[in-house]
DNA sequence: GTGTGGAAATTGAGCGCTCAACCACCTAGG
DNA sequence: CCTAGGTGGTTGAGCGCTCAATTTCCACAC
């Protein structure tokens, strides 16, 4: 009873992991080496700088970055020993914390953004055409609004 | 001098990083779950039973799954304690080792096989159409030609 | 032979992620 | 009140990956 892939399907399968893991990868061992930050680290700091104030509940924080709540401890935890992000009480829920982007944060972020720009135009942009750049950005929404809670779309 | 990404652009970037992160979550989640595998030693386990003799030297068992050596190691090593795979050394080079699939892994392999189909097939061709799957397929090939060793192209 | 440079594979430390357990706090029902 | 269930967030163990050695061996030069 299992639907399996013909080979067409198998090759459209096999292209679509192989390109998204490796230019992936090669993504993260850019941002790795110019800034010694993982990908989902920039994430983060991205979402914060574009809230008016630079800061976010650690819930709201986990949901725009994608992220589980306890990546995100984990990663503020990182962050915050860096200097890049400081912990804050909530005032009106004392469960809540709210993550604070710092200056040097925000400098770090602003030193990153170019370098990683530029691979993503690299990597992505620069081997399709304008055509198939609007394929992949409706074929991506197709695939986000199939999954079990699509996401709201947004920008980097 | 940067080349910033245009709104457009920056929707495009965002779907497809979003859904190919979310898809391969929930890919991984779901192998994960029915069959206790990450999906890099499924990958394994499927690479060596497409050879005739079930076995392949480590280094063209890297290169065929896209790992590192050393990440192969690792895996096979795990892979060897469950009893899916066995280490031979290599008769013409004594420095080579042959990974060989025992009846274990390529039973364990035949029982992950459909629920893994089924889930690509849920995650990723039903939310597309037949067209969409195309551009996917040569969007994903133009994606491998322009990284900087591109790989030879094959199937699941 | 005897080096010498490189290839095959492994190893260990360090790190980020997942999963499940947990604590603190909020909130609704009685 | 107060207590039961739910939410916000953290923690620790376990695991897979990366990166930089390290070891063993091949191959070619002299």
């Amino acid at each position: 009873m299992t639907r399996w892939l013909d080979t067409q399907e198998q090759q459209t399968w096999r292209a679509f992991l192989s390109a998204s893991k490796l230019v992936f990868d090669e993504l993260e061992r850019d941002l790795q080496r110019d800034t010694g930050m993982p990908h989902a680290y920039y994430e983060i700091l991205v979402r914060l700088s574009e809230t008016p104030e630079r800061a976010l509940r650690m819930s709201a924080l986990a949901d725009r970055s994608q992220s589980s709540r306890s990546r995100l401890s984990h990663a503020v935890a990182r962050l915050e020993e860096k200097g890049w992000v400081r912990r804050e009480s909530c005032p009106e829920d004392k469960r809540g914390q709210i993550a604070r982007l710092t200056d040097e944060g925000f400098a770090a972020l602003a030193a990153a953004a170019p370098l990683h720009v530029e691979s993503v135009r690299t990597r992505v942009f620069d081997p399709l055409t304008a055509e198939q750049q609007d394929q992949l950005r409706v074929l991506s929404q197709a695939l986000l609004n199939a999954l079990p809670h699509p996401p709201p779309t947004d920008d980097d």
